[in-house]
DNA sequence: TATTGACATATTGTATTACAAATAAGAAGT
DNA sequence: ACTTCTTATTTGTAATACAATATGTCAATA
């Protein structure tokens, strides 16, 4: 993790800002504060403040005016597909709730890029997806070795393989979800080689070139975790 | 559009800057130019071309250490979703090719969309696409209505009855392909009919609640532009 | 009264200067 | 050959000054 000791200032002062934007401190009330205001507040020149401005800008947080001030965007405007802005989100959003947005994405995402793969993927791409299956099948057997991170790189891999950069542009998208979804399921015991053996389904349907099983496989592996995420979520608001 | 001639100087240096990057003009050969430099090309203060760093920082684009200078970041790091990024990339690619990939992704998401719209939509959001059929059977009928317009409110009101924000926050992406889309497609006048009939059994089976015919409803509409798409592509590089 | 116009005012936009900090590359010494 | 020190280049930060813009006020006028 890019810790904030090591980021300059106008960095610094854009993840403050930017979380407490997405927190919603300044979504109704006394509206956002000048630049003037900012540079007392944080202690810095107004260049830094600045850049921040615009960085914030940049991710479709604000927009500024002169003599109007700065101002919050809705948040339908928020790139959510900009690394920083989903952490951010994550950091302030109940998470159960937004996982479930995550699985709904992904299941839109995931089997069609297993479907573009079996059709197009390079035997290259095809041999990355393997190893990362073998790096599960070793995770398996060996509880040193990290099952979480193969499985990343397995479905990372996938989007690779579909040659497609807006489906490749969702590999940080896909990681943080995955990366949420374990803080939530601690898999039993016995379930390790079901899974194993799902994603192998999958990779087996991508290498054999037929897409219409790629998908209907991936679109399967991903419906369990829904179906356990919406149980979650029942549990805990009944 | 936003015409160059109203933004300010930071977002001027922004614009030629982030098009020059993703035409490929600082890729291999001379590297990035200094922030000193580019005040003399552009003939602006450091402050401006500083901002413009910082925001095509804050989309990917680049990053910029000291001693080191400004170096290009791969492609694969740009924010493809950001708005400006899609339009500098459709100036600089030959529009066909990136159609397929926008089509290959809108055959992910759509059918999707609709499905979760049928699941959770509300009677207002349902009451948007209904208001969005009927545009497009006017326009149907009288040419000096806008079927294109119609059409894209078509596809976005689902995209936001999905209830899903990353669904959501890729209107524009969707909007962006299908006017592209209108660029190579003139539709026989006979097909119209055809097509607002296709539409309409989509909105039915959303607002008949039944997820799996929007899926499938949705996914026929978009192969059928894919099939297009691929004929006009091999038409091109026989 | 309503409308227009001028002006004051607050806020961002741009330029300039100066120095600090980081670090890559070369020089010097062992 | 290896390490250490120095140097030079480039970005990082600050401070100051003024320009441009847009908002609201208030007075003059129809």
């Amino acid at each position: 993790m890019a810790l904030i000791e090591n980021l300059n200032l106008s960095d610094k002062v854009t993840q403050e800002l930017g979380r407490a934007i997405i927190s919603g401190e300044y979504s109704n009330d006394s509206g956002f504060p000048s630049e003037a205001k900012m540079c007392e507040d944080y202690g810095v020149s107004r260049t830094s403040i600045r850049e921040a401005v615009k960085m914030l800008g940049a991710k479709g947080l604000i927009t500024s005016r002169p003599r109007k001030g700065i101002v919050v965007e809705p948040a339908s405007k928020w790139n959510l597909y900009d690394t920083s802005v989903l952490k951010w989100m994550l950091e302030s959003s109940p998470s159960l709730l937004v996982l479930r947005e995550f699985l709904q994405m992904r299941m839109a995402i995931e089997p069609q890029a297993a479907a573009l793969a079996a059709q197009f993927a390079t035997d290259e791409q095809i041999k990355q997806i393997e190893k990362a299956l073998i790096a599960m099948e070793a995770a398996g057997s060996d509880p040193t070795l990290s099952l979480h991170e193969a499985d990343i790189a397995f479905h990372t891999s996938i989007l690779a393989a579909s040659n497609n950069r807006f489906i490749l542009q969702l590999r940080d998208f896909v990681s943080t979800a995955l990366n949420v979804s374990i803080q939530h399921t601690t898999p039993a015991k016995g379930s390790i080689k079901a899974i194993i053996e799902e994603h192998d389904k999958v990779y087996r349907a991508i290498s054999l070139r037929q897409p219409e099983r790629a998908k209907s496989m991936t679109a399967y592996l991903i419906d369990e975790a829904i179906i356990f995420i919406d149980a979650e979520i029942a549990k805990q608001e009944p």
